[in-house]
DNA sequence: ATGGCAGAAGCATTCTGA
């Protein structure tokens, strides 16, 4: 089962991007990240057409998460939800359309973009640490319930050193800072591991690339989309890549996507011991 | 230290992103 995230900045501008993308990929599951419109403004046909069911939460302009799959989605929801926070700061969270979750195959798949931050000044970034806060409440629940998770969208942090062209230039600053690392490990707390890093320990491999400065051309990017998945789930996952082929399109999106294949053919089958090769940082 | 580039809204220019 091939399961993929990519922020495409904008659905309407890289529509035939995205189509032409599952038209050679074939996903399962695809998971968006700003989207950019409303609801009632998606363009669904194309998708449909395909044999996929789409599931939508967006905003106007900014935001806004799908979840393209060939299977229906079950117990789909829309933003943070459950016992955590108050009404009311739920209320504020839920102005931003950053969340969407739904059920397959018994995994709960979880598609998040997470504030940027803008500085680490920046009210903006108060924001963004509330809302890695508020995910990090929203999974405990989730364990809770012992749902098996795979979680994954643009987090706008990168975990490491390793995952920055310029670690010199960018570690401690925005996206590279220790606070939202925290908040992000917070999330994380062990239970989730980074996909990407059980097939590749080394740095540059990148899913971001600034649109200025040539910085795609100058291979200046930085490792900020990720897919986490439940540690049980370990044993079933058989690659993890970072598809950096559409960055080179007419009018790209910054962000490449990153796919996981998950082995549903065969229970039995192992392709990774779940304390091996799990890089620690 | 600042801006670079891109998209949406909307029609000149601002806001936002990362």
């Amino acid at each position: 089962m091939l399961i993929a995230t990519w922020n495409v900045n904008s659905i309407r501008t890289r529509l035939s991007q995205i189509i032409n993308w599952i038209n050679q990929v074939n996903p399962d599951i695809l998971c968006l990240q700003e989207t950019k419109v409303i609801d009632d403004s998606f363009p669904v046909e194309p998708f449909k057409k395909l044999g996929y069911s789409v599931e939508i939460y967006g905003q106007k302009s900014y935001n806004g998460v799908a979840i393209i799959s060939k299977k229906k989605a079950e117990n789909v929801k829309k933003g943070f939800y459950g016992n955590i926070y108050s009404d009311q700061e739920i209320a504020i969270l839920h102005d931003q359309k950053r969340l969407i979750s739904a059920d397959f195959n018994g995994i709960k798949i979880i598609n998040v973009y997470v504030p940027n931050g803008s500085s680490l000044e920046s009210n903006k970034f108060e924001y963004k640490i509330n809302w890695l806060n508020c995910l990090a409440s929203f999974l405990d629940e989730q364990e809770k319930k012992g749902s098996l998770i795979c979680l994954m969208g643009d987090f706008n942090v990168a975990p490491s050193y390793l995952d920055i062209h310029d670690p010199e230039k960018y570690e401690g600053g925005i996206m590279a800072s220790e606070v939202e690392r925290n908040a992000l490990n917070n999330v994380l707390k062990g239970r989730l591991i980074d996909c990407f890093r059980i097939f590749e320990k080394s740095t540059g491999h990148w899913s971001w690339w600034d649109y200025r400065n040539n910085a795609y051309e100058l291979n200046k990017g930085w490792r900020i989309d990720h897919i986490y998945i439940s540690k049980q789930l370990s044993s079933k996952l058989k690659s993890c890549v970072i598809d950096s082929s559409p960055r080179t399109n007419p009018r790209p999106s910054d962000h490449a996507p990153v796919m996981i294949d998950l082995n549903f053919d065969d229970p039995n089958e192992h392709f990774y011991e779940e304390e091996d090769n799990f890089l620690e940082i």
